[in-house]
This record gives C-alpha cells, sequence and structure tokens, in this order.
RNA sequence: GGUCCUUUCGUCUAACGGUUAGGACGCAAGAUUUUCAUUCUUGUAAUACGGGUUCGAUUCCCGUAGGGACUACCA
C-alpha cells in the first residue's frame, strides 16, 4: 500500500444516521487512522426528491458525539472542495459527455411510463432479462437508435433526457474486494444504468466514481448493499481510463435485526426497546421523535467500542475494552467479517457498563446531581460522589444512579408486597421498636460502629442477622435492595433513620 | 424470478489443514452477603447438510438447503 490513504464517509441527508452509517462511517475512520491517512466527509445530496432538512447537520453532529474526527468535509476544509454533491453539479455534465463521446454512453429519451410499460412486458413474458440493456437499448429511444442527427434536434429543441451507460455485452471478469476476495462478474446481466438524470444531477453511480476519484480515494469502504453495482463502478473507470488510480473496495456486511430476519430498522428499537440512532432525531416530515443512544444514557466510548466488535475482531485475544486510540493502533480490514451481524442490544448495556466502572465517582456524580434536581432535590458533590460509589454497582447507565438511591434523600412512601410478605413477621415490630432504641443509644452514626454495635447486639440477643435488618431494610428504602445497610444508616443520619423506621412501624 | 454475497454455541466471535473447537453476552446453578446487585466458580450450548481433495478437514473445492443484498431518472 504505497499511496497515501484517503478514504470518505458518504452518507446521503435522507434522515437519522443509522447504526449501519455509524459502523461504515467508523471502520472508514479507524483504516484512516490506522495508516495515517484522511478521513473525509463527503455529502451526497443529488437525490433531490428525498432531501430532509437539518439531517446533514445531524450527521455531523453524531459524528462528533461517537469522537470521530474529519479531515476534510465543507465544515472543516480542505483541497478537494466542495464536499457537498450538489455543489459540485456543474462538474458532472462534462464527464456523463465524455463517456457519449468515447462510445461509453448515450442519450435516452424514454419516459417513466414507457420504461414502465418495458418492464411489464418483459414481466409477463418471464423474461430474465434486464429492462434497458444490450437485448433490448436497440427498440428503445435514445441516440443509438435515432441516429446522430436527430438527437441533437432534440437535444436542441430541450427534450428531457437522461445519458446512460452502454454495458459492454458478454464481459466476464473478477474484482478484488479486500473483505470478500475475488468476485464474479458478469456483464450480460448487468443493465444500462442512468449516469445522469434529466434533471440535470448525476445518479449515485457517476457521481461516486467522478468524485472519489478527484478526492483521490484510495479505499472505498461501504455496506455490502454496494457490491451488486460494483462491477458497474469498476467499468465506470475503465471507460474514463482511471483504472490505474482506481480505489480498492472493501464491502461491509450489514447488519441485521436482533431477533428474526433481515437488515435492522428503526422499527426494531421501537419494538424491543433500544435506540438506533445516536442522537435524539425528530424527523421534520412525521414528526417522529426517536431517543438516540446519547439520550439512553451510552457514553460515547462504549457506544463505539461496541460498534467496532460488531462484524469486526481484535484477532486472537480476550480483549473486549478498547478506546478508540487503541482501535486506531490495531484495526485491519482483513478481520472483518464477511457475514451479517445480528445486533445484541443486550451486550451494548454491558459494555456501557464496564465503561461506566472505570469511571471515577466524581464523574459519576455529576450526572447524579444533575439527575436528583430534575426531581427537585438539591445533593452536594461529596454525598452524590459517596453515594454513586455505593450503588454504581447495580447501574448500566448513569441515570440509574439516581433511580438506585432516590431512597436517601425521599422516604418511602409505600413498602414492596413481597418483601413484606416474606420479612415482615408478628413479632418485627416489636423487634424494630427495640432497633429505634439501640439507635437513639448510639454515640456516632459511622457505618463501622454501627455494624459492631447492632451486629453484637443481634448476636447477643440471638435474633439472626437476616430477621432483623431485612425489615430494617424495608421500613427504610421501602423494598429489600440497595447497599450495605449501615452504610444507608451512616447516611440517612440518626433522626432520618429513627423516623423512618417508626413510621413503618405505625403503617405496616 | 434473476444476479451476487454469505453460513462455528440463542447472540457476537476465536481457531488462516492436526485444539478435549477457545472467549464474551445471555441463561442456569453454586459460593459470598442482612437484601437487590456486584464479584468469583461451575455449567449450558456450535462447525447447516451431502459429496469430494487430503494421512488428516471448522478450515480447500463442488452441490443442496437456509439467510441477506441488489434488481429505480434512491442512495
Amino acid at each position: 500500500m504505497d499511496r497515501e490513504v484517503r478514504v470518505r464517509f458518504a452518507p446521503s441527508p435522507t434522515g437519522a444516521l443509522h447504526l449501519g452509517g455509524v459502523r461504515t462511517a467508523l471502520f472508514n475512520y479507524l483504516f484512516a487512522r490506522r495508516h495515517n491517512g484522511k478521513f473525509i466527509l463527503r455529502i451526497e445530496d443529488t437525490d433531490q426528491t428525498r432531501f430532509v432538512p437539518g439531517a446533514e447537520d445531524y450527521i455531523i453532529r453524531s459524528l462528533d458525539w461517537i469522537g470521530l474526527d474529519i479531515d476534510e468535509s465543507d465544515l472543516k476544509g480542505g483541497d478537494y472542495g466542495p464536499y457537498k454533491q450538489s455543489n459540485r453539479k456543474h462538474l458532472y455534465a462534462q464527464y456523463a459527455e465524455q463517456l457519449v463521446k468515447s462510445g461509453n454512453a448515450y442519450y435516452a429519451f424514454d419516459t417513466p411510463d414507457e420504461l414502465e410499460a418495458m418492464r411489464k412486458k418483459l414481466e409477463a413474458e418471464k423474461a430474465s432479462i434486464q429492462c434497458y440493456g444490450p437485448a433490448t437499448r436497440m427498440t428503445m429511444k435514445n441516440s443509438l437508435t435515432f441516429g446522430e442527427e436527430q438527437t441533437q434536434l432534440m437535444l436542441q429543441a430541450g427534450k428531457p433526457y437522461v445519458i446512460r451507460f452502454k454495458m459492454p455485452e458478454n464481459e466476464k471478469f473478477t474484482i478484488h474486494d479486500i473483505i470478500r476476495g475475488d468476485i464474479n462478474a458478469d456483464t450480460s446481466v448487468l443493465d444500462d444504468k442512468v449516469l445522469y438524470k434529466s434533471d440535470g444531477m448525476p445518479t449515485y453511480h457517476l457521481a461516486n466514481i467522478v468524485d472519489d476519484h478527484l478526492m483521490k480515494i484510495s479505499h472505498v469502504i461501504r455496506g455490502e448493499e454496494w457490491l451488486p453495482s460494483l462491477p458497474l463502478h469498476v467499468l465506470l473507470y475503465k471507460a474514463f481510463g482511471w483504472q490505474d488510480t482506481m480505489p480498492e473496495f472493501a464491502h461491509l456486511p450489514l447488519i441485521l435485526k436482533p431477533d428474526g430476519k433481515g437488515k435492522l430498522s428503526k422499527r426494531d428499537g421501537d419494538r424491543l426497546g433500544f435506540p438506533v440512532f445516536p442522537l435524539h432525531w425528530e424527523d421534520p416530515k412525521s414528526g417522529e421523535v426517536c431517543k438516540g443512544y446519547e439520550e439512553y444514557g451510552y457514553f460515547p466510548e462504549a457506544f463505539l467500542n461496541m460498534m467496532a466488535l460488531l462484524g469486526w475482531n481484535p484477532g486472537n485475544t480476550t480483549q473486549e475494552i478498547f478506546s478508540k486510540e487503541e482501535l486506531c493502533k490495531i484495526f485491519s480490514l482483513e478481520h472483518v467479517n464477511k457475514s451479517g451481524s445480528k445486533f445484541d442490544p443486550e451486550k451494548n448495556k454491558w459494555f456501557n457498563k464496564q465503561y461506566m466502572e472505570r469511571l471515577d465517582n466524581s464523574v459519576l456524580a455529576k450526572y447524579f446531581i444533575e439527575d436528583a434536581a430534575k426531581d427537585g432535590v438539591t445533593v452536594d458533590a461529596q454525598k452524590a460522589e459517596t453515594i454513586c460509589g455505593l450503588v454504581k454497582d447495580r447501574c448500566h447507565f448513569t441515570h440509574d444512579l439516581w433511580k438506585e438511591s432516590t431512597y436517601f434523600f425521599i422516604a418511602p412512601t409505600s413498602y414492596d408486597e413481597v418483601n413484606k410478605k416474606k420479612f415482615w413477621k408478628e413479632d418485627t415490630p416489636a423487634i424494630m421498636r427495640e432497633v429505634v432504641d439501640i439507635l437513639e443509644q448510639q454515640p456516632t452514626f459511622a457505618a463501622k460502629t454501627l455494624e459492631e454495635n447492632i451486629t453484637k447486639w443481634i448476636k447477643d440477643k440471638e435474633l439472626g442477622m437476616g430477621k432483623v435488618l431485612n425489615p430494617v431494610r424495608l421500613l427504610l428504602c421501602g423494598a429489600c435492595k440497595g447497599p450495605h445497610i449501615f452504610d444507608i444508616l451512616e447516611n440517612l443520619g440518626k433522626d432520618e433513620s429513627i423516623s423512618r423506621i417508626e413510621k413503618g412501624i405505625e403503617v405496616i
């Protein structure tokens, strides 16, 4: 690999960036960093009918959140701009016409209705040939059937036209894909794809090849859905005479539904309760709102880690937690899997937990204070840090921290029925009253001394830890859950602890 | 329908001709614990099928069967 590595992520601004797009961007990014190359963002907005306002901005903000810094884009600048295809519109016509001149393409004047009629006809005949290709093109309305003179007249008259690629007949060749090896191509089953649309815009196929060439792209890393059009793209490079600088190709496997069949879609997220977009997204057309990974409480680092391991593996190691920097050092396309991967939301949660455990309590405290404030509770930093340390073991997300520990600040108003049945016996109220007495006598309320004194008292009375402490927990927290009971007592303080127990005895 | 791609535990995957087929998630059990968790230990479970090639196939080849993508003046 002796040429400079330049890769691009080239999304269409037709909606929120989905997980497949995220992963394509990520693999491009990691590949670029691994080879000290450039990571370029190009916006492919040649379809004006599908343009969604805000989508481009969303894509950029998503990449930023994940931490994929872009080397060249319209925002970032670069020597090969503009990086948005609608702003490159003027470039494409000459390239399309160049192909017409060299005999690799031709003008076509068929109306959508005529094309539809042809498709219907072929379908009725059960013919397995393409609608517009070597076998049919001489029966259609194009510059090959009209001849030079009539074609010029029609063009001058302003008749709408497209430019189609003239697919060679019966050529067989193989194309190398870094992930898949050699792929067979046979032009006899391919058709004359439109390269240049009647609205003056190029199609993906043309714009893609022209821009990748002009931007000196070295590797095209994209989703598997492009594999069927790879032969066309290679043929285009040849037709332009650019085969010597043609990029290498790597087609990524798809991300599939967690259950059942097919490609992962937004609906799966709704159905199974996990996000499919990085950030909050509100569709400007339908008004539909989708929560993103950020809102769900995922750390961008955990999200990136988990996406990197979907379809790629670091080889013979059991390590699973990787920082972005580590991934930039070890990523390779050779370790990308060929087959599609089902998405596993459960494993995501596990990844997030791993990252949360590694964070310092002081960092977690900030999330904690924020969430508490939303419920109208003010918590000071020191206290928040202490409690985060106590409850973080049982949390997957930062917002679980507050959810798991509200009883430190708000007295329970009801008690878990199942726990009540299990732990609240006839003699419990009497024992609780004794506990109150013991607590009253405590000189200090530090967890350690409480534990020593109360454990001793329980042993002396031969009551059994569970018989005493479970009901205490129930009265303090409203349920039998949470950290060490003596830590809870210490943090609640003497007065609050006693008042909760007394109140509990009455209520139950 | 046609073309192309693909197939290892339920899921993500390791093993690039020779392993008791390894790890992780999940699930289950046990240990720890005053509870829920955490943690630790153990268990669960896979090379789609049929042919070749080979001394030997998860690994290479060919079929079959699943799965997926594409088949637009969408990307």
